[in-house]
DNA sequence: TTCCGTGCAAATCTTTTGCACGGTC
DNA sequence: GACCGTGCAAAAGATTTGCACGGAA
C-alpha cells in the first residue's frame, strides 16, 4: 500500500471541513492541502513553501504568510497538528485516523525526522492520562538520537 | 521532603562539571545555577531573567544574552535539557538522576506547566527504543489538555 | 598579564500583522 | 456587489552574535 493511498482522503475531508466552517475556496489553500495530503510526515512552513514553489512553475506559488495563515486555521479545525522537534522551526502534519496516529524520531546529527508508532506506548499513555491532574486531549512524543547513517 | 532538598546537589555538580570542562567562575552563571537548582520544573529564558532580577536588587542582575549563552553551554554538558511545550518560548530545566526523570503536562488554556512521571511509560519507551531505526539518547513527552482550574 | 565571562546593542531568523487587490459566492 | 483569501512588505518577538570591559586565573 503506498503512502498516498493511506492518506485516507485527507485532502477531500479537509476541503469539506473548511467549507462547512464557512470558508470560501482559495487557490493557495487548495495547493497546500494537496501537498499535505500526500505527505507521510511533518514539514516546516519553509519546506511547504519550497515544495509548492518547486511544483510551481506552471502551478501556483504560495506566499510564506499564507502558508502560516492556512496552517493556523487547519490546526484550529483539528486537521493538522504541530510537531516540535527541538529544531529551529515548528513542523506541521495532517491529522489522520487513529490507526495511523504516530510520533517522531529525530536525528540530532542530520536533522532527519521519521515517524513511528507503538501500541504499547499508546496504551501506557491512555492509562496514565486518567491518573493525571489534567484533562488530556493530545500527547506528543519525540525520541532523539542518532539515525543509522549518522550512528555508523 | 522539600523540593530544594531533592535538587540532589545539582548546583554543586554543575559547578564542578563546568570547572572540569575548563570554564572559569562567573557571577551570572553562578546566580543562574543557584536558581535552576532550586526549581522543580522548566522555566523560559525570560522567566529566568525575571527571577534573577527579582531576587536581584541587592544581588546581581543577569542579561538575557547571558542567560541564553549559559543555558546553551549547560545543555551541551548535559546539565540542563530543553522542553518544548508548544508555547512561544522554549523552556529549560536541570537534568537530575534517573529516579527524578519526569515529563510535562501543559494546560493549553492558561499555559501552566506541571511535571509528572510514570514508570509504565518509561518501560514502554525503553522497550520500543530497541526496535526503532535510531540510537535513542533522549525522549520528550508532553501531554496537552485542560488543567483542573480551567476544566472546571 | 592573559583571556574568559558578561552586559549592551545590533543582527538574525521565524512567525505575525496591515493593507490592497482579485477572485469566490 | 460584498467580502474573503492572498501576496507583499513591514512588524513583532525570540534567540544569537559582535564588541569592549572587568574580573578570574
Amino acid at each position: 500500500m503506498s503512502i498516498d493511498s493511506r492518506s485516507d482522503g485527507w485532502t477531500e475531508r479537509a476541503e469539506a471541513t473548511l467549507t462547512a466552517a464557512g470558508h470560501r475556496r482559495g487557490g493557495a489553500r487548495h495547493a497546500l492541502l494537496e501537498l499535505l495530503g500526500g505527505q507521510e510526515c511533518a514539514l516546516t512552513a519553509v519546506e511547504i513553501e519550497d515544495a509548492l514553489r518547486a511544483r510551481g512553475k506552471r502551478k501556483r506559488v504560495v506566499s510564506r504568510a499564507s502558508v502560516y495563515r492556512i496552517l493556523d486555521e487547519l490546526e484550529r479545525l483539528g486537521l493538522v497538528q504541530r510537531v516540535e522537534t527541538g529544531q529551529a522551526m515548528v513542523r506541521y502534519e495532517r491529522v489522520c485516523a487513529r490507526e495511523q496516529h504516530h510520533h517522531h524520531l529525530v536525528c540530532d546529527e542530520c536533522g532527519v525526522v521519521m515517524p513511528f508508532s507503538d501500541a504499547g506506548l499508546e496504551r501506557a499513555i491512555s492509562k496514565l492520562s486518567e491518573r493525571v491532574p489534567l484533562a488530556v486531549s493530545e500527547h506528543e512524543i519525540v525520541l532523539h538520537g542518532a539515525c543509522r547513517d549518522c550512528a555508523a
